[in-house]
RNA sequence: GGGCUCGUGGUCUAGCGGUUAUGACGUCGCCCUUACAAGGCGGAGGUCGAGGGUUCAAAUCCCUCCGAGCCCA
């Protein structure tokens, strides 16, 4: 035997340990992911996040998911990439950097303040990147993708000259939302709403006419007026024509069902536009389209009078003048929702404008969508939900700098539009030119598109980027796409519209779905509420692998509680597995596992062997279906319960007084049952099952290459045995019961006995209980001056429920009312008759569970009755 | 206003047709028993949100209501 003397500390140090092997991986490259391996792939596209400069909780949940997927698979034997991405563009950041400089975006030529956006997001990504290794992640850092530089956006052109071609991106008029503060159209996706009080007013078109609105602003715009077809009020009304009040503009009564004729007065005024509706029955009554406001969110002149005004001035004088003229006839205060910007929180107006758009063919994504796998299933409603309420293309042009510029020009000769070849790309037609003359008119004066595409043109071909799409396509669907459910609307509708779109196919075979993360106080996390926990506060008081167990805590696809209280129960099974390798490693330090000792097994080795069989099959069972809880919740009390509290109580005494023989049958569960929970942690605690390893190799004298570059444990179907598992489950029991009787008695658990006397059915090894209970065990072979007799016949309703149904309860009741003799009879045979709904039934004794009661006369003999066993207890 | 999810001991939670409903935290009692007192052993604590229905059998399926959360209009 070799000396591998080794003395562990009785504490486990998450801080320290974490960091020194954070440190010692940096040089290791272990999750290179290299296409020519010989391996199955699992790409996994994961999310770029917007590097705001802090990785929130709501990322680390993310990333523990895709974490515990790409560690699992690896050891699985998949060459995994587990790239890294950027999403950079956006208002944000320049909001931020016109803030940080104390300029606006237009002090300064274009190019430069991108410089400084690029910066300044650079710095962000760095302090992201730190919070990412310090958690633990497996990412292949050469796979990282920054998608404001070139090599990356040149890729969105390229998607946006290919989507143009085929006919799939169009510029035209239409209504889009503009947000009058930041100057720039956005998407429906980045709207939100925002409850609050606001004024119905309710103004005399004419004598029959009364409109209720909360916009008089947009009187002006009004090209018609609606009521519902049903309104037995406004019947005589259709058709007619009112002059607009404070215009010159006349406009007619027309029906539509949408009219709502409980709110105001049921009738309603259509503008262009006031808000979705409106677009809605301007398209549908082919409404004339009267713009008042400017992009700047001033009137104009086709607002008469109010010309030049802003919205909330408009207001105000419209409102002044209809009082004069004695419209106004009622006032009242009502809750309403509008649209504001997400970023600025400004109310949204809707303006018709020339933009650049997408066209969505929901069709086809809502058919294509079902053959993604969704985790959970109920995610892809969320999708078809979205997708079937979706009324318009999707507007990717914006009014900004920081953002991949629209490969696009206009000829100022005859108008005609350029949109540049591939080979051009990456290009910006703010400063370079096109390299042909115009195909329409063959002039050579061009002006550059200076609108900007919308971030999410960058975002939504991650899948395509990361297999080296346009050049090659090297696989296609990627295996994964991870991500939150607060963006399926955007993120994942946009990439499998983008996918079919550019390469006719889905993005990834499989999406799955993290919920958000709620403050311990069950609310969304927000500053107001002040119940925002940041991973770096976790992770300095306690560690990555405590805060890694947490984000396995909840169920996939449900939002999570974060609670610190779960955070501490994992580091107390951290120190718990850590005891637990203190005390296998002072017993394996002389021992090398041989083939042979598989064979001095004993009852209790075997019940666990096949216990730890079960469970790594259930672990695995729980991983592939991504249910890191199942998976995290097996191994966790496994170890701690079955392994710890008793299995190890039950082979300490032959650990440290049994023969030769009798050790190695012990040690070789150890060594089987250590080997493997430490890789079944590794995905989770990836630390803490480092260092385990480390000092597992050390201890039984094997060269130490990263548990996370060993393989999964594998299913050994031969310890899996059913009789093996029946008798530990009897000697687990038996000890427990022995426990419970020295504890009703006062008595110390280690207190010994005069004797212990077992008579059971089952033939049961009783050397690790003799051990356990700390007394002579003997296993007898007769019940000797027992009674014993059958005290009732429990039925087993799950066989008897099917075979007789509705008699079930009338069956169950005969036999429950059977005498002593009855009884006795019915077991004897094996059958019965008994009489059900005037009906003879045979019964069958196997159907019930016969429950014995055994009465002993020695006064010093205790007996424990258990299901399959009486045990004696000399005291 | 719509979609989705969820209401299970004090708190959080598993189970989602069939014996006595899982576990954690908390709580009470005993024990420092050669890995672990941030531990071990044992106990108490639940009419599974309410009401109907389906079924021999419902925490589990269906309906209604009430409540919560998330995403949205």
């Amino acid at each position: 035997m070799n000396n591998r003397s080794i003395t562990l500390e009785k504490e486990y140090k998450a801080l320290e340990n974490e960091k020194k092997w954070m440190e010692v991986w940096e040089g290791m490259d272990l999750y290179y992911f290299d296409w020519k391996s010989e391996k199955q792939r699992y790409i996994i596209d994961t999310p770029p996040p917007y590097p705001t400069g802090s990785f929130h909780i709501g990322n680390t949940l993310n990333w523990c998911y895709i974490d515990f997927i790409a560690r699992y698979k690896r050891m699985r034997g998949y060459e995994v990439m587990f790239p890294q991405g950027w999403d950079c563009h956006g208002l944000p950041t320049e909001v931020k950097v016109e803030e940080k400089h104390g300029i606006s975006k237009n002090d300064v030529p274009r190019d430069v303040f991108r410089k400084l956006c690029i910066e300044f997001t650079e710095e962000n990504i760095e302090k992201m990147r730190e919070t990412m290794k310090r958690m633990g992640f497996s990412i292949d850092w050469s796979k990282e993708y920054i998608t404001m530089y070139p090599e990356y956006y040149s890729k969105t052109q390229v998607s946006f000259v290919r989507m143009f071609n085929k006919g799939l991106i169009y510029r035209a008029y239409h209504p889009v939302i503009h947000c009058p503060r930041c100057q720039t159209t956005i998407a429906l996706a980045e709207m939100e709403y925002k409850s609050g009080k606001t004024e119905l007013n309710y103004i005399k078109f004419d004598e029959d006419v009364v409109i209720a609105t909360t916009r008089p602003e947009l009187i002006p715009a009004c090209v018609a007026i609606a009521v519902h077809p049903e309104d037995y009020r406004y019947k005589n009304l259709v058709g007619k024509e009112v002059r607009i009040p404070t215009t010159e503009y006349r406009a007619k009564v027309i029906e539509d069902e949408e009219v709502d004729p409980e709110f105001g007065t049921g009738i309603v005024m259509i503008c262009t536009f006031g808000d979705r509706q409106d677009v809605k029955w301007w398209k549908k009554h082919n409404l004339e389209l009267r713009m008042i406001l400017n992009e700047d969110g001033k009137l104009n002149e086709k607002a008469g009078k109010y010309k030049g005004l802003t919205i909330p001035e408009a207001r105000k004088k419209i409102l002044e003048d209809l009082e004069r003229e004695g419209r106004i006839l009622k006032k009242e205060e009502i809750e309403h929702n509008v649209g504001v910007c997400w970023r600025c929180k400004t109310p949204v107006e809707i303006i018709a404008e020339e933009q650049w758009f997408v066209k969505v063919e929901k069709e086809k994504i809502l058919k294509e969508a079902e053959r993604i796998e969704w985790i959970p299933e109920h995610m892809l409603s969320r999708l078809k939900a979205w997708v079937e309420g979706m009324e318009w293309d999707w507007v990717i042009s914006r009014q900004r700098i920081f953002a991949t510029p629209i490969p696009a020009w206009y000829c100022n000769k005859c108008g005609e539009v350029l949109v540049a070849k591939e080979e051009w790309l990456p290009v910006d037609p703010t400063n370079d030119s096109p390299k042909i003359p115009c195909p329409s008119c063959g002039a050579f004066d061009f002006r550059g598109e200076s609108d900007v595409l919308d971030t999410w043109m960058d975002s939504s071909i991650t899948p395509l980027a990361i297999v080296g799409w346009p050049e090659e396509i090297k696989e296609y669907p990627v295996s994964l796409r991870p991500q939150g459910h607060d963006i399926i609307r955007t993120w994942a509708f946009y990439t499998i519209l983008r996918s079919l779109a550019l390469v006719d196919e889905i993005p990834w075979h499989e999406i799955v779905i993290n919920g958000m993360v709620l403050g311990e106080d069950g609310r969304k996390m927000s500053k107001s509420l002040g119940n925002i926990i940041s991973p770096e506060e976790v992770i300095s008081k306690y560690g990555s692998d405590a805060l890694r167990q947490w984000a396995a805590s909840g169920s996939t696809g449900s939002d999570v509680i974060f609670t610190w209280k779960e955070v501490v129960a994992a580091t107390r099974f951290q120190q718990k597995f850590w005891s637990i390798l203190r005390f296998a490693v002072n017993h394996l330090q002389d021992y090398t596992p041989e083939p042979e000792d598989a064979e001095m097994l004993r009852d209790a080795d075997r019940w666990i062997l096949s216990r730890l069989n079960r469970i790594i099959a259930e672990a695995i069972e729980a991983m592939d279906n991504y249910r890191f809880d199942e998976a995290l919740k097996a191994i966790r009390s496994f170890a701690w319960f079955e392994f710890a509290d008793d299995y190890l109580e039950l082979v300490k005494n032959r650990l440290y007084a049994g023969s030769d023989e009798e050790k190695r049958g012990a040690k070789f569960v150890l060594y089987k049952a250590l080997s493997s929970m430490i890789r079944m942690l590794a995905p989770f605690t990836p630390f803490l099952a480092e260092e385990c390893w480390d000092v597992f190799c050390k201890a039984v004298g094997q060269d130490f290459r990263s548990v996370h570059l060993q393989s999964y444990p594998e299913v050994e179907e031969e310890f899996i045995s059913g009789e093996a598992e029946a008798k530990g489950e009897l000697i687990r029991s038996i000890l427990a019961e022995i426990r419970k009787m020295k504890h009703d008695r006062g008595l110390a658990l280690n207190a010994p006995l005069k004797k212990v006397m077992i008579y059971s059915q089952q033939e049961i090894d009783v050397r690790d209980l003799a051990g356990a209970v700390n007394a002579e065990t003997e296993l007898l072979a007769e019940m000797p001056e027992i009674e014993s007799r059958v005290k009732r016949l429990k039925p087993k309703y799950s066989i008897l429920g099917p075979l007789f149904r509705d008699k079930t309860k009338e069956i169950v009741n005969a036999v429950e009312n059977l005498g002593e003799n009855e009884i006795n009879e019915f077991l004897t045979k094996g059958v019965y008759k008994v009489i059900a709904k005037g009906e003879e039934i045979e019964v069958k004794a196997e159907w019930f569970d016969a429950e014995i009661e055994k009465q002993i006369e020695g006064r010093d003999v205790i007996v424990l009755e258990l299901g399959k066993a009486s045990v004696m207890v000399e005291i």
